[in-house]
DNA sequence: CTGCGTGCAAATGGTTTGCATCCAC
DNA sequence: GTGGATGCAAACCATTTGCACGCAG
């Protein structure tokens, strides 16, 4: 679970594809939504391979892993860290596109943590979810 | 799912005695270690029951259920959101000490999100990890 | 050539659910 | 007495893993 980097990284067509498909899209889609989107163009990939280098890829800062509330993760492209919207009925988790101050911690505040990064998700409801529930 | 007030809602031995040990302790607690802690007191207890209280009480607001990064959900005995504190390495949880300022939106920036609240959870390596992977 | 990466399928593990019974109201 | 809550066990489902083969370097 280290880092190590002292181990060849082989660029497979698989890895490669996978990283591009996440890249093009603006949504945050989970590993079974990855798979699809690239099954269209690598129509013999497994899952397996698509939640190896998910992990491979986000263990590596490449992609975002985003834990959040629902039950599965999301996978986000865009490797900054940067405030998310998710809506608590239908899962969805979409970029927010105001500006936010990304609160940050003074290293006596820490309480002896390392490698600190903040996560900030806005929780609600959806205007499509809100409308379907009345 | 929606919110339905309309039933008669029941203290049971086992929803009361989940809800008090939950507001015992000051970690954040996994459904698997709720189970542990309530069977020392309720020991035929199943983790079936567990479950269903910890999500009908979170449901009402009464404690807090943590998305998080991790695999397992936790859960807060304190309804309010505050920033938390997760290591990436071992999964635990805790408080936050130091005061911060909740970002917030405003109504125009919220995408036609409703009811929303704002979760933020700093990720780092705990003082324990750090020192177990040198 | 080497050994990292893949496909496939079986295994895992947290969480949910169906059903008969129980008990709080 | 009645219907919400429980215990038990089976079902679910996202994710992980073992293994033999394939291919990038």
């Amino acid at each position: 679970m280290a880092i190590e980097s002292n181990k060849t990284v082989r660029l497979s067509r698989q890895r490669e594809t996978i990283l591009a498909e996440l890249r093009k899209v603006k949504t945050h889609p989970t590993a079974d939504e990855v798979y699809d989107m690239v099954r269209r163009i690598l129509p013999r990939i497994s899952l397996g391979t698509v939640y190896r280098n998910l992990d491979f890829l986000s263990s590596r800062g490449v992609v975002l892993r985003l834990g959040g509330a629902g039950t599965q993760k999301r996978f986000d492209g865009t490797p900054e860290p940067h405030p998310h919207l998710r809506c608590s009925e239908c899962g969805r988790v979409e970029d927010l596109m105001a500006p936010i101050h990304l609160p940050s911690l003074a290293a006596e505040e820490a309480m002896g943590y390392t490698s600190l990064r903040c996560d900030v998700e806005f929780v609600g409801i959806c205007p499509m979810c809100a409308n379907s529930k009345m």
